[in-house]
RNA sequence: GGGCCCGUAGCUCAGUGGUUAGAGCAGGGGACUCAUAAUCCCUUGGUCGUGUGUUCGAAUCACACCGGGCCUACCA
């Protein structure tokens, strides 16, 4: 049962920047705020899903001088780019404003205007690097001189890579501006502070006592900053600024961090404007502190200070409603490091979108969102390996094996006995919807599989398919048993409707109608009719990753391909008709198309060497694998794994002379490590794995080139 | 240097005091052929990082150590 009484739940994502595009880390966040908004929707609550892009600040005002534009163009570009991302992985806010806006303009002046009734504003001079031809004061990150501790060139204005010292801009020897190159001085300006530890033992009591922290942020908070006085929070920059001038101090703009969460309250007030309402009834509170409506702030551990300790306490001073929990997630990696343009694991929104379904990221994401506030990694081959299974094997394979046997009649009249499959996994609604409820996705994705797993075993136990072949006395049953199978597959699209919403739209479609409400997993529907089956979900193909990866590399410059060029002049005539080619089979081709470009440094770091296998074994208890040890030459000796049981007789591999990938990581197998890949050719149109062999002369460790 | 988190099967993880520690993937054997090399059944595999303690009883609690990660380092 759904909760009794509709919540108003107000639900934000953090403000992407304005000066980068959505990348895969991005969307761990607004992926895992979207599943929990479809989610309280699909439970028949009133819930609006507001973001908006962060457009203010010292580095869009730089960006836009450098392409000589204004940063109102620039701003806008790159909104309707980061909608067309959100877009395309069913992202869906119900407005996505600007921080840029009239609306955000008017409230900042607003919880501006309570802080200085509270008298919470104080002005001070603050010294700082001044570029005297860009007639910019400078952020820490945009001057460079040498480090004062190691002497190290060329370090940024605020820490030393090389010696790791920390120190101000001030102290660099040669200082400069990465701006103009101009060497900066050192100006004093006035700045306006927030004196928040006015407010110190409201934060303490919110941040420890409210139930909106996880324990381990409140704890984090508690031992950073709450246990000695909070500093003053500097919120103004002077003239030029890309931003809001405040009111009361001309030629002083707010900070990008004043105006940015400020955002929320405007894009709640642009959507009641737009669909009725007034900002009061989602962010005030009474006079006992109850708030009008639940807000929930998805963030990342990055931004926590800013949304814990600054937010909470303009909203206080502004007598406006608190958040009811701040949700923190951790960072994401890729293969298990940090993302890497090198790597081609900085990986852009639309790149993905060019390659890869969006659901099979929803759908992982979720199935590593566990609430915390780790860091969570996509490992490119467990990713494969889960989104087919789980998916397309489990979820899309259940109407997909039966659908089409209900084509010409229906679902059945009344619904068949199943063994009690439905209503088992109706009774586990509850702890499904209760994980999502806290964020733990992963839990509820996990309970959702194993249903699956039945429903699967359910239509293997029934045979379906022998009764469609059994004549029209069986055809009763037949129809039973689909009627189960889709059923359960229907089932399971109300439970990961807030996850693959498209894979619910298509269930829908196919049966039923259109997913509305989380009741609709506990009563199985009847005499319906059903649709032609048309395919769910497309298996995640490893060449289509390689690509992704391929495609996310920074382009090479194109360089000395000459020099491979002119190699041919001193070879043998390049045969431009080889004979006979046209007689080869297309089938391998075909059957694997070409994998994606790669540069000579792509192909350069794989290490390919000639090796003479020294030892051939079999593993008794393995199926495909031999165990074999190769020569690189001299004493060097390597143990590996080879797919090629049942294709050549150890006995005769011993002394062959072959090719290995020499540098590929050593990789953990059952029966010990594998610490190289013997190179075989394999593919469609002939059975067997082909081993390669150089021409005989060829010595081992020689690198293939 | 300080703080926090993690360490359970080859991999990813579930399990937070109570009977012989579980799942998925990978591995092995078999079945099936409806389905996108999908599915089902059976099966191999773990001194629960190490040690000491608390307890009738510890993967679970405490302490110490080892290993990995994140955040900080009197700027936010």
């Amino acid at each position: 049962m759904p909760d009794p009484r509709p919540r108003r739940i107000l639900v934000t994502s953090a403000l992407p920047y304005a000066n980068g595009h959505i990348h895969l880390g991005h969307l761990v966040e607004y992926i895992q705020t979207d599943i929990f908004v479809r989610f309280q929707k699909l439970r028949g609550h009133a819930v609006v899903y507001l973001c908006a892009d962060d457009t203010h600040g010292t580095a869009i005002m730089i960006r836009a001088r450098a392409e000589g534009r204004s940063e109102q163009e620039l701003v806008a570009d790159m909104r309707a780019a980061h909608l067309a991302d959100f877009a395309g992985f069913q992202v869906a806010f119900d407005h996505y404003g600007s921080t840029d806006s009239d609306a955000n303009r008017r409230l900042c002046g607003e919880l501006w205007r309570a802080l200085r009734a509270k008298d919470l504003v104080v002005s001070r001079e603050v010294r700082q690097l001044y570029d005297p031809e860009a007639g910019v004061f400078l952020a820490d990150r945009f001057v460079k001189g040498t480090c004062p501790k190691c002497r190290a060139a060329d370090q940024y204005g605020d820490s030393c890579e090389q010696c790791g010292a920390t120190y101000a801009p001030a102290e660099l020897i040669d200082p400069v501006s990465t701006l103009s190159g101009a060497v900066p001085e050192v100006r004093s300006a006035e700045h306006l502070f927030v004196t928040i530890e006015a407010l110190h033992g409201f934060l303490a009591d919110w941040t420890q006592a409210s139930g909106a922290l996880d324990p381990r942020i409140a704890n984090y908070l508690a031992g950073h900053f709450l246990g000695e006085p909070l500093r003053d929070w500097d919120v103004s920059r002077p003239a030029p600024y890309f931003g809001f001038e405040i009111p009361d101090a001309p030629g002083h703009f707010w900070y990008v961090w004043f105006d940015a969460p400020v955002g929320y309250l405007a894009a709640t007030d642009e959507w009641c404007a737009a669909h009725g309402g007034r900002l009061d009834d989602w962010w005030s509170r009474d006079p006992a502190g109850r708030p009008a409506a639940e807000i929930h702030h998805f963030i990342g551990k990055d931004i926590v200070y800013f949304h814990t300790l600054f937010w909470p306490a303009m909203l206080e001073a502004a007598g406006l409603a608190l958040p009811t929990k701040v949700r923190v997630h951790g960072f994401l990696t890729v293969n298990g490091q940090k993302m890497s343009k090198s790597r081609g694991t900085f990986i852009l929104a639309r790149t993905y979108l060019d390659h890869l379904d969006p659901a099979m990221l929803r759908y992982y994401y979720a199935a590593k969102l566990s609430g915390g506030i780790d860091d969570l990694d996509l490992n490119l081959e467990e990713f494969t390996a889960k989104v087919n299974a789980d998916i397309v094997g489990k979820v899309a394979n259940l109407a997909s094996r039966t659908a089409r046997w209900l084509e010409p009649t229906g679902l059945a009249a009344t619904y068949p006995d199943d063994g009690g499959l439905f209503a088992a996994a109706a009774a586990e609604g509850e702890a499904i919807a209760a994980a999502y409820e806290a964020g733990d996705f992963a839990r509820a994705m996990r309970i959702v599989m194993q249903a699956a797993d039945r429903a699967n075993a359910y239509i293997d136990a029934e045979q379906p398919w022998k009764l469609a072949k059994a004549g029209p006395e069986a055809a009763g049953r037949l129809q039973a048993v689909a009627s189960v199978a889709l059923n359960l597959f229907r089932q399971l699209a109300v439970y990961l409707a807030p996850v693959l919403p498209r894979l619910a739209q298509q269930a829908g479609d196919l049966v039923g109608g259109p997913i509305r409400s989380w009741d609709e997993s506990a009563t199985p529907l009847v005499g319906l009719p059903v649709a032609a089956f048309v395919p769910l979900a497309r298996r995640v193909e490893p060449a289509a990753i390689e690509a992704l990866l391929a495609a996310s590399r920074p382009a090479e410059p194109s360089e000395p391909i000459s020099k491979t060029r002119t190699t041919t002049q001193g070879g043998p005539p390049m045969t431009d008709t080889p004979q006979g080619s046209a007689t080869d089979p297309a089938t391998p081709l075909e059957a694997e198309p070409l994998a994606a470009e790669c540069t000579i440094d792509d192909f350069t770091k794989v290490d390919l060497r000639v090796a003479r296998i020294v030892a051939a074994e079999e593993v008794a208890e393995a199926k495909k694998l031999l165990k074999l040890t190769v020569s690189l030459g001299g004493d060097v000796r390597r143990t590996v794994f080879a797919g090629i049981k049942g294709f050549h007789d150890p006995a005769t591999l011993v002394g062959r002379v072959v090719v290995v990938v020499a540098n590929l990581a050593p990789r953990q197998m059952k029966f010990g490590l594998s610490e190289g890949m013997v190179v075989a050719a394999s593919g469609a149109g002939a059975e067997g794995v082909f081993l390669l062999s150089p021409d005989s002369g060829a010595l081992p460790g020689m690198r293939l080139r």
